[in-house]
DNA sequence: CTGAAAGCGCTTACAG
DNA sequence: CTGAAAGCGCTTACAG
C-alpha cells in the first residue's frame, strides 16, 4: 500500500500541491477561499494523508525534536521527572521531546544523524568531537550534567548538596561525620562532586574530614561500613543518596543500634520509601520542576540565538527535616 | 556556516556523488579502487561530512528508528531498566531506540511522523485511529501494555502477579486477605489487573474475597487502611507494589502493630528500598531482562516480516520470599 | 486566489 | 570501475 502524498491529496480535491500545502499548513499570507480549504481538508482526511516529516526536515532543514541523552546508568526518579515535565514544558514550543537510553554500543551520531533534532540535551557528557560535530550540522548542544561544565545550561549544584548535608549535620551538634559513597562505579563522577561539598563544608566549619565507606544496597555491606564508622568515632554519616541513606540504616539496624541516637543519616532525593522508613528519613530534595523548567529556558534561548538565561540553580535544594538527622 | 553535503565530498575528492556514496556505504556490488576509496573517506573525514538522515529517509522510506512510547505515568525502575537493555538488543540490529514520555499535549501523530520509525513500542494504549495511521504509514505498532490486548506483543501477566501472591499468603495459612490499591487513578489499569489475579486465586482456593482499601504513599493513608484491615479480620496484604507495600508497613507499624506477625504484607517489583526495610519485603519480580529480550525479539519479528514469537510470559515472574510474609 | 517549477540531499538503476 | 540523471515528498518564491 503506497504512501499517500500531498499530490494525492491535490488530485482528490482538484486543486494543486501548493494549495494543499497552503490549507495544510495554515500559511498565513496566502488566501484560501473556505470552500477550497473545506475540501481540502475533506480529502486529506478521506485519504489519511499524514505528511512525510523526511521531506519536510529535508525540505525545510529543521525538524522540531529535542534530543534528551540520558547516561547509561538507570535513571532515578528525578530525572524521570524532569524528563515528564520537559515534555510538558516544550510541548508547548510545538517541540517534541526525545529520549536516548544508556548510550548503548552505537555511536552517538548515528542518532543524531537519524533524527536531525533541532537540539540535543545531554544528561551525560558527550565526546568534543560529538559535540562539534553536532554544532556543525547546526544542532544546539545543551548540557546539564555536572556543575564545572563551561557548556551547562543547569546543573544541579552537587557540591551544594554535599554542603547542606554537612551544614544539617553540624547544626545538631555532630562532629564526627561519614560519607556513604555508592558502589556502582558509574555513578563515581556525581559522587564525587557531593563529598568535594561534603568535605568543603566540613573543612569550613572546622570538622574533621569525613570517613568515606562505599556501601552497596544491602543490608551485609551496610553493617560493615557501620562498624568502620563506629570505630572511627562517627556519628553521623551523609549519604550518597536515599537509597544508600535506607542501606545505611539498615546496617545500623543490624549492628543493634538506633537512628539517629547512635547513628545520625541524611539522604538525598526525598524518594517516597525514605518517606515512609523507620525512622523517616532526612534529605536533600531535589525540585525536579525547577529544573526541567530551566532546562526548557534553555533550549528555547538557544534555539532562538538567544544568550542562556542565568537559572537559579540555588533554589533546587531544599533541605526536608525528618527523623533520621 | 552550510552543510557538508556529499557533493561537496565527491568535488574535494574528485569523483562523483555516486561513488561517494558506494564507499560511505560499503556498498557491495560496486568495486572501488583502494586508491580512490581512500581519497573519498579522507576528503569526507576532512570535511566533517555527515549525510542528511532526512534526505536518506525520504529516499529510501525507511529510517532505522524504534519509538517507545510511554504512559503519562512515572516510570517504575523495571520499566527504566527494559528500556536500556532495548537499547542494547536492539543496537545489535542496527536499530535505535528513542523514547518519548508522558503523552504529553502533542498529538502522537505529530511525533511518529517527525521520526518516522520502523516500528512503534506502545507501553502504553493508543486510540484506535493512532494505531491504523501509523500501520497505514508502514511502521510496525507493537504493544506491550496489558495481558488482554490483541496487538500485545508481550505483555507481563498481570492477573498472575496477583494470583503468585495469593498462592504465597494462603500457603503461609493467612485466610482473610486485604489488596492494597494505589491512590494514583493513572494506575488504575494495571492494578486491576492485578486485584483481579487476587480475586481469582482467592475465589478458587475458597477464602473469602479480599479487602480492598487504597492506600496513598504516606503513614497516614496507610494507617487507615490498617486499621480497617484488622476491623475486617484481614491478616495478610497482598500490595500493588513494593511503595505501596511500604507504606503499609509503616502503617501497620504505626498502628503499633507487627508485620508480619500481625498482619503479613507482600508487594510487587524488588526494588532496594524492599530490601532494606524492616522487615525485609516479600515481593514479587519482574525479569526485566525477560521483557526486554521478548519485546526485542518481537520486533525483530514484525521488521522481518514474520510472526511474533511466542513469548515465556510465566518466566518473567518470581516470587522472592524475605522476612514481611 | 491558485499553479508550474525548483530544490532540499540522498541512493540507485542505467549507461558507459 | 565511475558518471549523469531520476526521484523520494515537501515547501516556497515566482508567475499568473
Amino acid at each position: 500500500m503506497p504512501r499517500v502524498t500531498s499530490a494525492d491529496v491535490a488530485q482528490e480535491s482538484g486543486v494543486s500541491r501548493t494549495t494543499v500545502s497552503y490549507v495544510l499548513n495554515d500559511k498565513h499570507g496566502a488566501m484560501i477561499s473556505a470552500d477550497t480549504r473545506e475540501r481540502v481538508l475533506a480529502a486529506a482526511a478521506r485519504l489519511g494523508y499524514s505528511p512525510s516529516a523526511a521531506a519536510r526536515t529535508l525540505r525545510s532543514g529543521r525538524s522540531d525534536l529535542v534530543l534528551c541523552v540520558l547516561p547509561n546508568w538507570t535513571v532515578g526518579p528525578v530525572l524521570d521527572t524532569v524528563l515528564d515535565e520537559l515534555t510538558r514544558e516544550l510541548a508547548d514550543r510545538q517541540l517534541s521531546v526525545l529520549v536516548h537510553h544508556g548510550r548503548g554500543p552505537r555511536p552517538l551520531a548515528e542518532l543524531w544523524r537519524a533524527v536531525t533534532p533541532r537540539a540535543v540535551v545531554g544528561f551525560t557528557e558527550f565526546g568534543a568531537e560529538d559535540a562539534d560535530a553536532m554544532r556543525r550540522a547546526g544542532i544546539q548542544v545543551l548540557n546539564t550534567s555536572l556543575d564545572e561544565d563551561p557548556h551547562a545550561v543547569f546543573a544541579v549544584p552537587q557540591t551544594r548538596v554535599g554542603q547542606l548535608q554537612v551544614r544539617h549535620l553540624a547544626e545538631a551538634g555532630h562532629v564526627h561525620l561519614g560519607w556513604a559513597a555508592p558502589a556502582e562505579p558509574r555513578l563515581a563522577d556525581f559522587a564525587e562532586r557531593r563529598l568535594s561539598g561534603v568535605r568543603t563544608e566540613c573543612a569550613r566549619r572546622g570538622l574533621p574530614a569525613p570517613v568515606v565507606q562505599d556501601v552497596d544496597l544491602d543490608v551485609g555491606s551496610a553493617t560493615a561500613a557501620v562498624r568502620a564508622w563506629r570505630s572511627a568515632g562517627v556519628t553521623a554519616v551523609a549519604a550518597y543518596n536515599d537509597e544508600v541513606a535506607l542501606a545505611v540504616v539498615a546496617g545500623v539496624r543490624a549492628c543493634g543500634l538506633s537512628v539517629p541516637g547512635d547513628v545520625a543519616v541524611i539522604g538525598v532525593d526525598d524518594v517516597p520509601a525514605g518517606r515512609l522508613s523507620d525512622p523517616a528519613l532526612t534529605t536533600v530534595a531535589q525540585d525536579a520542576g525547577v529544573q526541567a523548567r530551566a532546562i526548557a529556558t534553555a533550549v528555547a534561548a538557544a534555539l532562538d540565538g538567544a544568550p542562556a538565561p542565568a537559572a537559579d540553580q540555588a533554589g533546587v535544594l531544599r533541605l526536608v527535616v525528618r527523623d533520621s538527622a
